[in-house]
RNA sequence: GGAGAGAUACCCAAGUGGCUGAAGGGGCGGGUUUGCUAAACCUGUAGUAGGAUUUUUCCUAGCGAGGGUUCAAAUCCCUCUCUCUCCGCCA
């Protein structure tokens, strides 16, 4: 959410940046700010007339005690009119209350000025690129042939017990996704993140707080008694301070969480409908950093780094890009994407993403910190990305490090927590 | 799933319709006394959100959350959340 304050004092600012995402913007806009004229002046009468009637109420109770009944019920008679007058105008102010509360929740976080303009991922700014692609002797296969000749994946069984877009891991298959979530965990947890492990189902409250709801619901798997699925451990770990005022020695608080993450994928109907690239559940492990307003930049840079780390020693070749505004999420003020390459397709496919939300998120949480030298408390900025996913890891891995005979060969530093196993073969 | 108890400020806790935005204690801040410390005494101690005004103050909301009754609610009524105890069930 964005800090009505600022809109009204940077209309044109607001406007500019708003409409770099997308056009519609303008309109909402436009409401946003026609509701939030009207509703001032509403607050403005009704805070008077409250005023009135609870200086006239102490009163009665003067009125009572000196046994000047007439004049009471006198009194009584006018107050309660004014308690009707104020009834209403107390509806109507709701209304827009709530109006604006809805439109507030629905205007996206604005850009920062280094995010490139643009409309699509055709646009995104490419960063660097890290490691070379291996240069392949024979016929490569992609990550769901070799896995199922090596009978370590099966999306037969998957559809069995599930339906489409469900992976199932099997034997060396199943113990390399751990090994895989183990290794980062560990590798982030000695970069000094605190290992979190959270419900992986959360409540409203919690969606609301991190923007996924009210745009997104239909995104997520709804359950029973209000509970939606997580689409990434994001959503519980972020809501860990939700309501809180944070020490300011503490921060940066720094956590790492491996969850299941659940998505409908209601929109990608068709595409990505092989392997392990895009399901309904998958495996990945999340960064998440509340830091000081000032520190933001640093710390998402830092946070981006943790996360190529994690290729670096895998040794998979991979580029980072700087997402354009037209391609930014919903909370984000800045996003970089990171993109593993996937010889089988001859392309880069996302495989975590790192993004700065300044102070969109902590509003809607309501996350402050009160600093040393100020009085004044401020919200913080938060920051989070995947370090990494897990199952796009995997298929990466597959794929990457697949021999002549059809075997992987598995990554040295994943060997020690696959009991040293240097190949998965037949 | 059944039965009961509870949620008040940093902490403990009083408070069943108006002089309570909140007694009392602890803690913390300041002061007096004092060679220093301690003790004693005095004194201060809602942070917040919103609106107006602007640099000063005023107003509104706020006693777990949300509704309701009333001129007036921490207090009465309804719904919900969480915590605790007992019974049942269960990994």
């Amino acid at each position: 959410m964005l800090d009505i304050k600022f809109i009204r004092e940077n209309i044109d600012l607001v406007r500019k940046k708003l409409l770099s995402r997308n056009e519609k913007y303008a309109l909402l806009l436009d409401n946003l700010i026609n509701i939030d004229l009207k509703r001032r002046e509403k607050i403005k009468d009704i805070e008077n007339l409250k005023n009135i009637l609870n200086d006239k109420s102490k009163e009665i109770m003067t009125l009572k005690k000196e046994n000047k009944l007439d004049e009471m019920n006198n009194l009584l008679e006018n107050l309660k009119e004014l308690k009707n007058n104020i009834d209403i105008k107390q509806k109507d102010l709701n209304e827009a209350e709530n109006s604006f509360q809805e439109i507030m929740l629905s205007i996206p976080n604005i850009p920062l000025d280094d995010v490139p303009e643009g409309k699509t991922d055709k646009d995104n700014e490419v960063i660097k690129f890290v490691g070379e692609p291996k240069k392949f002797d024979f016929d490569i296969s992609d990550h769901v042939d070799l896995g199922k000749n090596l009978d370590i994946l099966d999306f037969e069984v998957g559809a069995k017990i599930a339906g489409k877009r469900f992976a199932f891991m099997k034997g060396f298959g199943a113990k390399l996704e751990r090994a895989i979530f183990t290794f980062m965990l560990d590798t982030h947890i000695e970069k000094g993140y605190t290992e979190v492990l959270t419900p992986f189902m959360a409540n409203k409250d919690s969606f609301y707080g991190t923007g996924q709801l009210p745009k997104f619901e239909e995104d997520l798997f709804k359950c029973q008694d209000n509970f939606y699925l997580i689409p990434t451990a994001e959503v519980p770990i972020t809501n860990i301070h939700r309501k809180e005022f944070l020490d300011e020695k503490n921060l940066p608080i720094k956590y790492v969480g491996f969850s299941p993450c659940f998505r409908r994928e209601s929109g990608s109907y068709g595409k990505d409908t092989r392997g392990l690239i895009r399901n309904h559940q998958f495996d990945k492990v999340e960064l998440v950093k509340f830091v000081k307003p000032c520190d933001g930049e640093k710390e998402l840079l830092d946070l981006l780094g943790d996360a190529c780390k994690i290729l670096d020693l895998l040794e998979l070749p991979y580029r980072v890009v700087k997402l354009c505004t037209g391609d930014l999420g919903f909370s984000s003020a800045k996003t970089y994407d990171i993109e593993v390459w996937m010889p089988f397709a001859k392309e880069y496919r996302e495989i975590s993403s790192c993004s700065l939300f300044t102070d969109f998120q902590a509003r809607r949480l309501s996350v402050k910190y009160k600093s040393s030298d100020k009085k004044e408390s401020s919200f913080v900025y938060t920051i989070n990305g995947s370090g990494l996913a897990v199952g796009r890891t995997f298929a990466a891995i597959l794929e990457n490090y697949q021999e002549k005979d059809g075997s992987i060969t598995i990554p040295k530093v994943l060997r020690k927590y696959m009991n040293n196993l240097e190949k998965i073969s037949k």
